[in-house]
DNA sequence: AGGACGGCGTTTTTT
DNA sequence: ACGCCGTCCT
């Protein structure tokens, strides 16, 4: 990989306005030497003092953009932070080493490969290939895989990684229950195998990188020099690896720019180190701290409620956020039965919201688990009310797009075992596990990739004819792929390796709802392919972007968990589910204790200074865990919001009798025929607009549904009509199959 | 080679 | 209660 060439007259970026910034933002700004650490609480304009600091770097000529390390923990936010550079500066940006800490490290590690036993065309592996290959050498070593899942090693393993342990670090005490003690082993034996494979995994990437720069002084002292500046991201959220790996390449220059929030770290049962962050100044002396603590996202009763309850956490660096902004509504308290109920609830706010005009793109409901996800969604599906899931399986992480992927990694390098294993027999094609055993023996004698392995195999008569021709038609299809993958484009390619290999035609004939939508993503792909100009970069991309595919679009309600909340804001925020055991959530306390609760507690909190205009929280009195139905009591959080900033609406009869202290017997009980939405009666508007239909009537009102129809349904998609009984309808889903609706709840296809 | 059955786990997720 | 995965049986 190479670097762009250093201009003798580089794009000069126009001077950097930093009148737009606070105080305390200039501060960040411009202390450009030595070791910073900027406290970025919520919502301060993090992102601002973060672009504009590399800007006014380059600005004043303290770098070439080739001499600056921007690292950040996802994409996206690599990629906004690009945006927005360029929008400051446009091309003078050109350069930056700006990306995730594994882009970075890939970029490196590519190009020293071969210093530390790689091939520079090393694959980044995922965590269905991690898995196959641990199980391989469970089976390998004897070892019950249902007494040891996988699966529990590869968590111990990452976890070693994260600390910057390779097997030959990892302190024999360290060794665990796994299979009385042999994890380690089984670690080094992982590390062979990724080695003789040519492949890494994540945490690899960052380990291997350790491991590079402490061998090897003069590579480290390469990029000591070259890079002048350095700032990180989220610097709350660095494992121990990235910590070192940062150390390391801070050591000469000091120019080390972190920038965080303690009260956001909610990453540590991936490894993330609160420590690395509230240890800054120790790591670093001298260091320069800049507290961003005016927010210019959220009402000051949200900021209070909010900052009332970290203030229960010890072992903070200490913030209060403060803004200018006028006061707005209280954060409302609602208890509620259970979550039917609840989901209820929160269906009339929004709709109370959306007669009012808001938008549903600026509603969002944060839940603490993925389970809670599906009250609301039925509770929306029978209000007709527009909705996505965020978070949910990624794109380039779906079986078929893995699948997919496989194909073109084998074209791409034959050797690519992993990927060979992986569509050797999808489609069946009759080489089943008696083969493969044969073949990997083969290829383990003979120290050849499976493919190679294959062709001796097919030469040989060591296979059932039915599986020997099965495979030489494999290799022979594979070979003739290889060879038009010169010729034709790569998107073109694609589609005929799906089609020729049966791929497309497994799903094609598959009879589950999903096999259309599977399909779908298919053809995706191959949108998402046009993107680049060949296989191997687009290759290179998808190892190390797992993004999501467009998750914005569309005027509906956000639903996604409290961590995927992280770093996005809305106007309205509903956080159901505030009741001990499920939040704070019991089995991350029963894991780690008091740390843990802390860690929720920063979880509300990140969850309460997502809104802007309005937060409501709620707390059933019942709910069913694994099936069983449990009595709950509200969350510890709940009773830590200071009264003056939150506002109690309950309903008569469920205030539980006990543990009602002072403060909530103040609460206003409504009774329950007089109850209405909160947001509702509040706004005066509402009276002038005149009655707005449902969205159901709407519907209606646009014509009956005839046979034939086409029509769209929240949940089941498209589907055309396949009979109509007064307002029910029979109905032909293209993905879902027959279901009986009501008409209420679909509408016209557009 | 494909479906039926039983056992298990069931907080959070990026790269 | 439920869904997923692996195994076993046909």
């Amino acid at each position: 990989m190479s670097d762009p060439v250093v201009r003798a007259r580089p794009l000069q970026p126009r001077a950097i306005d930093l009148a737009g910034l606070n105080e305390a933002q200039r501060r960040a700004v411009e202390a450009i030497d030595g070791p910073v650490l900027v406290l970025a609480g919520a919502g301060t304009g993090k992102t601002r003092v973060l672009t504009t600091r590399l800007a006014y770097i380059l600005a004043t000529g303290r770098a070439f953009p080739p001499e600056i390390l921007a690292v950040t923990f996802t994409n996206k936010a690599a990629r906004e932070m690009r945006e927005r550079l360029e929008a400051m500066i446009g091309r003078a940006a050109e350069g930056v080493w700006l990306g995730t800490f594994h882009a970075i490290a890939s970029r490196v590690l590519r190009r020293h490969a071969e210093t530390i036993g790689l091939r520079p065309s090393f694959t980044i592996l995922d965590p269905d290939d991690q898995l196959r290959l641990l199980k391989q050498i469970l089976q390998a070593e004897n070892i019950n895989e249902r007494q040891w899942p996988a699966r529990l090693l590869l968590a111990q393993i990452q976890r070693w990684k994260d600390r910057g342990l390779g097997p030959e670090k990892v302190p024999a005490a360290d060794a665990g229950h796994f299979a009385r003690g042999r994890a380690i082993s089984l670690y080094r034996q992982y590390q062979e195998r990724l080695a003789t494979v040519n492949a890494v995994d994540f945490g690899d990437l960052l380990l291997h990188n350790l491991a590079l720069f402490t061998g090897n002084p003069d590579i480290l002292a390469e990029y000591q020099r070259r890079f002048r500046y350095l700032l990180v991201d989220e610097y709350q959220d660095t494992n121990i690896a990235q910590y070192l790996w940062l150390r390391l390449l801070a050591q000469q220059r000091r120019n080390l720019c972190c920038v965080g929030d303690d009260d956001q770290s909610i990453y540590s049962w991936r490894g993330a180190e609160i420590g690395n962050i509230l240890r800054f100044e120790k790591d670093f002396p001298g260091a320069t701290i800049a507290r961003l603590e005016q927010n210019y996202r959220s009402t000051p009763h949200i900021l209070g409620a909010a900052g009332g309850m970290i203030t229960h956490n010890r072992g903070r660096l200490g913030k209060t956020l403060w803004t200018r902004a006028s006061s707005g509504d209280k954060v409302v308290v609602r208890p509620v039965w259970d979550a039917e109920d609840e989901a209820r609830w929160v269906g009339d706010e929004i709709e109370a919201l959306q007669r009012l005009g808001h938008a549903l793109s600026e509603v969002a409901i944060l839940v603490r688990a993925g389970s809670q996800t599906r009250e609301f969604e039925e509770r929306f599906i029978t209000l007709a009310l527009p909705y996505r899931v965020i978070g949910g399986p990624r794109f380039y992480e779906r079986q078929e797009i893995r699948d997919a992927l496989a194909y073109l990694r084998l074209i791409n390098l034959p050797s690519d075992d992993l990927a060979f294993e992986r569509v050797v027999n999808k489609p069946r094609r009759g080489i089943g596990s008696a083969a493969m055993q044969e073949l990997h023996s083969l290829a383990r004698d003979e120290r050849l990739p499976l493919v190679e392995a294959a062709r001796g195999m097919i030469a040989s008569d060591r296979l059932r004819p039915a599986a020997r021709n099965a495979l030489a038609a494999f290799i022979s299809a594979l070979d003739g792929w290889r060879g038009q993958a010169e010729r034709v484009p790569h998107t073109e390619l694609v589609q005929i390796v799906l089609d020729e290999s049966g791929y497309t035609a497994m799903w094609q004939a598959d009879r589950s709802p999903d096999a259309a939508g599977r399909l779908e993503n298919l053809k995706e792909l191959v949108v998402a392919m046009a993107e680049f100009e060949n296989l191997g970069g687009f290759l290179e991309h998808v190892g190390l972007v797992m993004d999501n595919a467009a998750e914005a679009g569309g005027d509906m309600v956000n639903l996604m968990t409290l961590h995927s909340a992280k770093g996005l804001e809305f106007d309205t925020v509903f956080l159901p589910g505030w009741e001990d055991g499920l939040f704070p959530n019991q089995r991350a306390m029963d894991d780690n204790g008091l740390s843990a609760l802390e860690e929720e507690r920063r979880l509300a909190y990140v969850g309460l200074t997502r809104a802007r205009q309005r937060a409501f929280i709620s707390f059933a009195a019942n709910r069913r865990i694994h099936g069983q139905w449990q009595n709950t009591i509200r969350s510890r959080f709940v009773d830590e919001l200071p009264l003056e900033h939150i506002e109690i609406v309950a309903e008569l009869g469920l205030q539980p009798a006990s543990g009602w202290d002072a403060g909530w017997a103040q609460a206003v009980e409504v009774p329950p025929d007089a109850w209405q939405p909160a947001a509702a009666p509040r706004r005066p508007l509402l009276l002038n607009s005149g009655p707005v239909p449902r969205r159901g009537e709407e519907v209606r009102k646009v014509g009956g549904f005839a046979v034939g129809d086409r029509v769209f349904h929240q949940k089941f998609g498209y589907g055309s009509i396949t009979a109509v009984e007064d307002n029910k309808l029979a109905i032909h889903f293209d993905v879902a199959g027959d279901k009986k609706i009501m008409d209420a709840f679909v509408e016209h296809a557009a």
